[in-house]
DNA sequence: CAAGCCGGTAACTAAACAGTTACTTGATGA
DNA sequence: TCATCAAGTAACTGTTTAGTTACCGGCTTG
């Protein structure tokens, strides 16, 4: 009675692994689950995403993954955050107070598409957090004070350019913002329905180019005077 | 040993019921099941929504909901027709062309975003949808001759708003539709996210009475000469 | 130079899940 | 008045899943 099964509630010794073990590097171990799991949670949203999936994506197991990050959840908020810092970051480097009021909202409205564009992994993770009501990102704390920044910025540029007498008196910085994603966003996460039920591949260069465009007029037509 | 258990392999005789059973209506019990279906998938999602929890949900059991729409697949696409034929039929009954092609518009845009207000559901749904690049859409026989009377109608304002010259010859009936489409969507299926990240509780009425006025303000101020 | 810690593997487990089966009940029409 | 069929119940099953445990082995440090 050595074979396996049979011995009812007792443990019995497993096999020693015999395989060779792979170089150690903690970090590239690390860097590579949290890669792995932002495509798993992408695809498949926080109740479809298999944690075998993730562990097998990054090509090592399950338990390193809940060394490394506790469980699923706190690896999903993790993502999620790197998620929003990797925007936020690369928007910093803009400087959108640089130039004119117009070119610098034309220039936030161009970023924001082509990084949306480049990342539909992240559309995909706003989703999925907005399906469950902001219910992980509400515990974080690393990402309230990531988006004063923005708001204080893009407000100077229309505070320049309504001195100037380019912008209306009533523009307002969210609003601006909010119209900027809302284009981008809804046009690219929804892109699928929206070919299907109209018959049109909105994802063909030409249909892109035509709507980076609108955006950018669209912006300006709503807070030019 | 005629208790539960402890006869492997073997089927046993199960107790028959002795609870009273519920008045019949295969009407009311499908309808139960479709109802419950449309708050679980939109709860949680394709790969979220547990098929124990739609029966339960329905006052009802499993066996019925195969019963009545195969299974857990074809019970979603059925619940994703009954929300894109809610929406239009509703669409449909605007009349856009009644009134001057400035109010047309703004009619449609104000349907659109009241009608999202009432409807989360409906963009959960659609979000969920996209996240699976719109699987079972695709499959869908139905819906695509739904889409083209929305153009149809709304390419006839524009094309009236040309020749009076209140609107601009580039205006282009899909453009405007989805710039309608993306400042209701984005703003209430992230309204979760954004108040989050921005401090600001963007579903209070204040709020949300604002960007009503703010969707019209844009939708118009893209088209108009 | 050995002891123990840290990175790593794979088998295991309890619970949850979609889907099925065995059976009951009530209505209808021949 | 009974055979038949549709509506309904609840227990069951095979599989999948998140999370755990037993064990391994190289590197660092006392």
């Amino acid at each position: 009675m050595n074979d396996s099964g049979g011995n009812n509630g007792k443990k019995q010794a497993r096999r020693p692994s015999t395989e060779r073990t792979a170089q150690r590097d903690p970090e590239r171990t690390r860097a590579a689950i949290l890669e792995a799991a932002t495509r798993e949670f992408a695809e498949n949203g926080m109740g479809g995403a298999r944690v075998d999936a993730i562990a097998e994506r990054a090509g090592t197991n399950k338990r390193m993954l809940y060394h490394y990050f506790g469980d699923k959840e706190q690896l999903y908020l993790k993502v999620l955050e790197e998620a929003y810092v990797g925007i936020r970051t690369a928007e910093r480097a803009l400087h959108i107070g640089d130039r004119s009021p117009e070119e610098g909202i034309s220039e936030l409205a161009l970023f924001t598409w082509r990084y949306f564009l480049q990342h539909p992994e992240f559309l995909s993770l706003l989703g999925t957090e907005n399906l469950h009501r902001a219910r992980w990102l509400r515990q974080s704390v690393r990402l309230k004070e990531l988006h004063s920044h923005l708001i204080g910025e893009l407000s100077e540029v229309l505070e320049q350019g309504k001195k100037q007498g380019v912008f209306v008196e009533t523009a307002d910085p969210l609003h601006v913002y909010l119209t900027i994603a809302s284009l981008g966003y809804f046009y690219l996460s929804n892109q699928y329905t929206l070919s299907t039920i109209f018959g049109r591949d909105l994802i063909e260069p030409a249909n892109l180019n035509a709507w980076e465009s609108h955006i950018v007029h669209v912006t300006l037509a709503s807070i030019k005077r």
